[in-house]
DNA sequence: TAGATGCATAGG
DNA sequence: CTATGCATCTAG
């Protein structure tokens, strides 16, 4: 099945270590799957989950003290060879709970369990004490000469307090060179401060929501779970803006009254301010933070805080699922339907997944909430796996956009246009009433093909067979795929001929021109993911958006991620089909969230709201369905489709598609790959007769038919052992090229 | 994973 | 002859 399940956890449980041990085996974060032995020098206190300094071959590394492996044997190693564990830091020990997590994940990722170590150990600093802060106060007699600067620092210091060198000079409005000449003088004296106060506790009690009967039901039931602890896993599944985050905040409320920790995962993307002004609208205080922007030192403050228990709710991303939480007491995954928990590079996992597992191993609820719900998280609140807490209206007042197809073989744009009559005119009458409009485009640039007129000429990339996409605003042309850039050309490098070359279709830097045209008044924004500035820009354009700074928004999928526009009215699906042809066995779910999503911006604060989907293909069951507000039957017909044709989550089945050098036995290369594969998985390669199916480039292609016990993950999951592979396949250089379209 | 080692090739 | 690059091996 899709999500973690109990037949995985049937392992025999780890023998408890023996009692005093001189000789323990300890984990280290390298590619190494198994604990390696240490001495304790005597009278050194050690206990499993120490974290310790280790030497490995030449080098020192961290390590934590693991268990005695499960029929712990006696050691393969000669007494000589062992050596000593050097030291011990001083943070508590990583729990039972945490280093079976690491075990578990790393046997069904098929990772080094020292890789996933290492996820855990990723704040180094938060191991050495934090080093106490150097600050002033007043000792002496005011200086000879008084100036303002140095009356004000003064004035600070007479409330008793002592300061930071930095902090005074700030307050004060002066620069740090005078508190240093103050120093200087002797009217001020450098005093040793303690670093990093405890955080506040979040006060559950703070200030309570007012919640709607739904909202109230589903957040008893999130109580009484907490409160009675235990492993389950509960669907939080509301419309988009039914409050499903007032909703978990009781469950974290209820956490904390427990005296336990509590855990939300977010989508890095929707780490906001607004949600963290929500949290401390709740609960008074702001939780604790983590996700890639957070400081080196303010990372160590968290991990160590956590480690000891004392940051109670930590709002993260994914990688917050490896914080050495002390006593944690329930995960919530908001946005669980969202690709971004997905880690493909290097330890490959997938946050939502381990985010249950994380609660199976350690005896607590696990939260997943979602507007639209992933397909496996769907079944398995269908099979009863999970408990679905249904949220079907919008909280307050507000009402769902009404949703209509808009069919462009009938409502034709202007030549060369992509806005159909209808929606402009609706864009027309909703900046007239003040209100904003936005229109959605999932595709980044001007135009994804550019053809010349003449000869027919088409810009592909060279490497990955996909057209070049036209970004005007920068001139040129780029491969969305591998980054390849070419500058655009006056003239078609097939034949020569000047400014033949055409634009085809749509992106939304093209939506953007069209929209300048028709309304060249109104404040217009454009949103991309490549926008120049970064998160910081982004950040600041969409609260400019929210404080109604904007009439008419035109972006890509940025705009559907959890952002709020109270202003917003009016939602244009541009291409509404777009997505839904290509080979991704995905792309139905994925544009039914999507399109769910970006429309359910609209009207979240109450009014009339509406949204239109321009589409050559109105009666396609994806459309048809958010048009009809049916998510169940799209959810039935999209399992019911999957059933059928094998694909995960029932099907067990997956082909790739492998290409080996063309001079090598390709046949033997093939029967290597299975060779190297998983001993569980069952690899078939099929004979020859079948096996070429494709020559490209000097490349035989083959296709491999894999089985696997886990295809809820599989593109990442075949890539990692097919990386893996050449060194079995006797040393020869085997390229993989998986390909979606072959999948299934 | 990172550092050490061994081997092949390039350049002076 | 050294410098450099890379593939491979190994750690308790």
């Amino acid at each position: 099945m899709a999500t973690p399940i109990d037949d995985l956890f049937a392992e025999s449980p780890p023998r408890p270590a023996a009692s005093g041990p001189r000789v323990v085996p300890v984990l280290t974060p390298v590619a190494l799957d198994t604990a390696y032995s240490y001495r304790v020098a005597h009278g050194r206190a050690v206990e499993p989950g120490s974290i310790v300094v280790v030497p490995l071959g030449p080098r020192k590394v961290l390590g934590v003290v693991w268990d005695e492996e499960p029929g712990g044997g006696p050691l393969k190693i000669g007494d000589n060879r062992l050596r000593e564990i050097e030291s011990v830091h001083d943070v508590p020990p990583l729990t039972t709970a945490m280093r079976r997590f690491v075990d578990w994940v790393g046997r069904y990722y098929l990772m080094p369990r020292g890789m996933m170590l290492r996820m855990v150990l990723r704040a180094p600093e938060a191991l050495e004490p934090e080093p106490p802060i150097r600050g002033v106060r007043l000792a002496g007699p005011p200086p000879e000469r008084m100036t303002t600067a140095r009356r004000r620092v003064i004035e600070i210091l007479e409330g008793g307090f002592a300061w930071s060198r930095t902090g005074l000079a700030a307050s004060a409005g002066v620069s740090a060179g005078v508190v240093d000449g103050l120093i200087a003088q002797g009217t001020l004296e450098e005093v040793w401060l303690e670093p990093g106060r405890a955080p506040a506790v979040p006060d559950p009690h703070h200030h309570r929501l007012e919640l709607n009967p739904d909202q109230s039901a589903a957040a008893e039931a999130l109580r009484v779970s907490v409160a009675s602890g235990g492993f389950r896993v509960d669907l939080l599944d509301g419309v988009t803006g039914s409050g499903k985050t007032e909703v978990y905040f009781e469950a974290v409320a209820a956490a904390v009254e427990k005296g336990r920790q509590a855990l939300i995962l977010l989508p890095e993307i929707a780490l906001t301010a607004e949600f963290l002004d929500r949290f401390v609208t709740r609960f008074g205080v702001k939780p604790g933070e983590w996700h890639s922007e957070v400081s080196p030192k303010n990372r160590a403050r968290l991990w160590r805080g956590v480690a000891t228990g004392e940051v109670r709710v930590v709002v993260g991303a994914r990688s917050s699922l490896w914080l050495p939480f002390r006593d944690l007491g329930l995960v919530i995954v908001d946005e669980e339907h969202d690709g971004a928990y997905k880690q493909e590079e290097g330890a490959v996992y997938h946050a939502r997944d381990m985010a249950v597992v994380r609660g199976r191993l350690g005896g607590f609820p696990v939260v997943l909430a979602s507007a639209t719900p992933s397909l496996e998280t769907w079944v398995n609140a269908e099979q009863g796996r999970y408990r679905r807490l249904a949220l079907p209206a919008r909280a307050g007042r507000a009402k769902l956009p009404e949703v209509r197809t808009l069919d462009l073989r009938r409502h034709l744009p202007a030549p060369g246009k992509f806005l159909a009559p209808p929606l402009v005119s609706a864009i027309r009458d909703t900046i007239a009433a003040g209100s904003q409009a936005l229109l959605f485009l999932n595709r980044r640039g001007y135009a994804p093909l550019t053809l010349c007129r003449t000869c027919g000429h088409r810009f592909e990339c060279p490497n990955c067979s996909t057209w070049l996409v036209e970004h005007r605003f920068r001139g040129v042309l780029t491969c969305h795929h591998c980054g390849h850039t070419v500058r655009r050309p006056e003239a078609c490098p097939s034949c020569g001929e000047i400014d033949a070359l055409v634009a085809c279709g749509p992106g939304i830097e093209r939506i953007a021109e069209e929209a300048a045209d028709l309304f060249p008044d109104a404040r217009r924004l454009v949103l991309s993911s490549d926008l120049p500035g970064g998160t910081a820009r982004m950040k600041l354009e969409l609260a400019a958006v929210a404080a109604g700074e904007c009439d008419i928004v035109i972006g890509t999928q940025i705009l559907a991620k959890g952002h709020n526009f109270p202003l917003l009215a009016l939602v244009g699906v541009v291409d509404a089909d777009l997505g839904l042809a290509h080979g991704d066995p995905r792309a139905a779910e994925k544009t039914f969230q999507l399109i769910q999503q970006v429309t359910g911006r609209a009207g979240r604060t109450g009014g009339e709201a509406r949204a239109f989907l321009q589409t050559r293909a109105p009666d396609h069951p994806v459309l048809r369905a958010i048009v009809a507000g049916d998510r169940d039957g799209f959810y039935e017909a999209e399992v019911e489709e999957r059933r059928r044709s094998g694909m995960p989550p029932f099907g067990r089945l997956a082909g790739i598609v492998v290409s080996a050098d063309a001079r090598e036995p390709a046949f033997a290369h093939a029967r290597a790959l299975a060779a190297a594969a998983p001993r569980h998985d069952e690899v078939t390669v099929l004979g020859p007769a079948e096996a070429p199916i494709a020559v490209v480039r000097g490349r035989h292609r083959f296709r491999l038919l894999v089985r696997t016990p886990r295809p809820f993950d599989i593109q990442a999951y075949l890539s990692r052992w097919l990386t893996a592979a050449p060194r079995a396949a006797g040393g020869t250089r085997i390229q993989v090229d998986v390909d979606p379209q072959s999948f299934f």
